[in-house]
RNA sequence: GGUCCGUUCGUCUAGGGGUUAGGACUGCAGAUUUUCAUUCUGCCAACAGGGGUUCGAUUCCCCUACGGACUACCA
């Protein structure tokens, strides 16, 4: 009896998805995955003056470098193919035509001349909702107000026309949202929307209730801005007899912009300052026609788990205080009902944190992989163990996978000049020759792990009658340049104990020099 | 303008008729590291306002304010 779950993610392939659509098929996927379901994925391309080339490719790459998977769609196929609604054209005629012979639709002849007139007139007199409804369409050209035969002559002569929803005088629409509880629309304020247009093609609204009706959908998530339109919806279902079987509706709040100004948008692009789409988009400016690049999540060096994981939290939380959930955790917590109703703000630290936190716990082979990978982008060649080594030392250094190359610059490049401010402070003949001494005795070093190598440094400069901190620093910089860095010892056992003497001595002979 | 939705630290949020209103990110301070980062500890920081209901309201109800969405032959 209890009906297989069934979400579907149901973008319009009019550009790339951001990440506000990712977080609506990401909630889609883990609803269905909790509740071992299936997982739809339908292009809604009914309006064929917005497709835009490689959007759909795009949607499809985006979802799979997130982890969604999909169970039923374009690529993967199922049981009520086709998914995209242009190849489905022909299913919807049938439902607009049963409306309008149990009298719930109609058809509507009027320009778009006339409709901006209509509109205009309404505004003029302060009319507090200007729609085509049941009030203005008496006044409209439809086969409500024309009389049967001249209807008949205007089809049969393929005068253009639409088909309109009925939407009734008074009467009181309500659905359950699964997030914000009963939502109650009058009906008054829906206005007659076009269900079929004058090129054939059904609208979002027509289209969405068939295809979900038919593909057996069990739960609608979807974003807010549909809220509105949700009571047409229902409408629909039970106009068509499929109220029985009617989705359950869940509308996900809106993600704003950082600033709380209006919702997140495609066209945000990069003028945030982060990025909006999970994977860089090359599109075209529609004013120039000049190819535009737009940053993406992946090429900015983010690990798919942490977008994601992030991704989950806003908007929704397990309610305990556990932050860190792998996509199977969040699969097995998460429920819809956990869903705030307010919109969130993106929140780019929080983005990072959730970046380090992943690229840590990776395993150093991994990281290495990464950083093996940048330096080869550099011409560096590097054996894999040392590039384990340094991948362990530097990890915390990190926040994305190339910071890990660009840390790890110090072992392939020796220093070419030296921090001004710790030499002339700290550099003087009792150092220099202290250091000059230790190199001499490194090559021959017996240990040469971090540990051996600082106990031959402390030897050497105590010898010296000096203590190891008035060396350090000034070390530090003859052997990498800079003041900042991993531990130095660790540096110097990495680099070797030859490596690093000669590094020693050429410090000590231009700093002698100069 | 109309309809609908929303409002707890700067941000993401937990909580719920009686709590020192909790956590995370950020920020700040201290400790560790004789460096930076990491890590650890601590600190700063919130119930939009006004009316009810109640012994008691941040929590329930109403109003106001503010924010948002929608208001196309776009989705």
């Amino acid at each position: 009896m209890e009906r297989e779950v069934r979400v579907r993610f149901a973008p319009s392939p009019t550009g790339p998805l951001h990440i506000g659509g990712v977080r609506t098929a990401l909630y889609n996927f883990l609803l269905a995955r909790k509740l071992g379901g299936k997982m739809l994925l339908r292009i809604e391309d009914t309006d064929q003056n917005r497709f835009v080339p490689g959007a759909e490719q795009y949607i499809m790459d985006a979802l799979r470098w997130c982890g969604i998977v999909i169970d039923e769609g374009i690529e993967e196929g199922g049981p009520h193919a086709p998914y995209r609604q242009s190849e489905r054209k022909p299913m919807y005629r049938q439902y607009a035509q049963q409306l309008i012979e149990s009298g719930h639709a109609y058809y509507a002849f009027d320009t778009p001349e006339e409709l901006d007139a209509m509109r205009a007139r309404l505004t003029a007199a302060k009319v507090p909702n200007p729609q085509y409804n049941s009030i203005t369409r008496t006044q409209m050209r439809n086969s409500l107000t024309l009389p049967e035969d001249e209807v008949k002559q205007l089809l049969d002569n393929e005068a253009p026309y639409v088909i309109r929803l009925k939407v009734p005088r008074k009467e009181e629409i309500r659905f359950n949202d699964l997030i914000r509880g009963w939502v109650v629309v009058h009906s008054s304020a829906v206005d007659d929307k076009v269900l079929m247009k004058s090129d054939g093609m059904p609208t979002y609204h027509l289209a969405n209730i068939v295809d979900d009706h038919l593909m057996e959908i069990t739960h609608v998530i979807r974003g807010e801005e549909w809220l509105p339109s949700a009571p047409l919806h229902v409408l629909l279902y039970r106009y068509l007899g499929w109220e029985a079987t009617m989705p359950q509706f869940a509308h996900l709040p809106l993600l704003l912009k950082p600033d709380g100004t209006g919702k997140l948008s495609k066209r945000d692009g990069d003028k945030l300052g982060f990025p909006v789409f999970p994977l860089e988009w090359h599109g075209t400016d529609a004013e120039s026609g000049q190819p535009t690049v737009s940053s993406g999540y992946r090429e900015s060096g983010y690990l798919p788990e942490a977008f994601i994981n992030f991704l989950a939290f806003l908007g929704w939380n397990p309610g305990t205080q556990q932050e860190l959930f792998t996509m199977d955790e969040l699969i097995e917590n998460f429920s819809i009902e956990r869903v705030s109703k307010s919109p969130a703000r993106f929140d780019q630290n929080k983005v990072r944190w959730y970046n380090e936190q992943y690229l840590r716990a990776k395993p150093d082979t991994e990281l290495a992989g990464y950083l093996l990978e940048s330096l080869q982008a550099q011409g560096i060649s590097c054996p894999t163990d040392k590039a384990e080594q340094i991948a362990a030392l530097v990890k915390e250094r990190a926040t994305f996978p190339a910071d890990l190359a660009r840390e790890a610059q110090l072992f392939f490049h020796r220093p070419t000049s030296y921090d001004e401010q710790v030499i002339s402070k700290k550099w003087n003949a009792q150092v220099a020759g202290a250091l000059a001494a230790y190199a001499q005795e490194l090559p021959s070093a017996a240990d040469t792990s971090p540990e051996g190598l600082k106990a031959l440094l402390t030897q050497v400069v105590e010898s010296q009658g000096m203590k190891i901190g008035q060396v350090l620093q000034v070390l530090r910089v003859a052997v990498t340049g800079i003041t900042a860095g991993p531990d130095l010892m660790a540096v110097m056992s990495i680099l070797g104990a030859q490596e690093t003497a000669e590094r020693i001595e050429a410090a000590v002979s231009q700093l002698v020099a100069s």
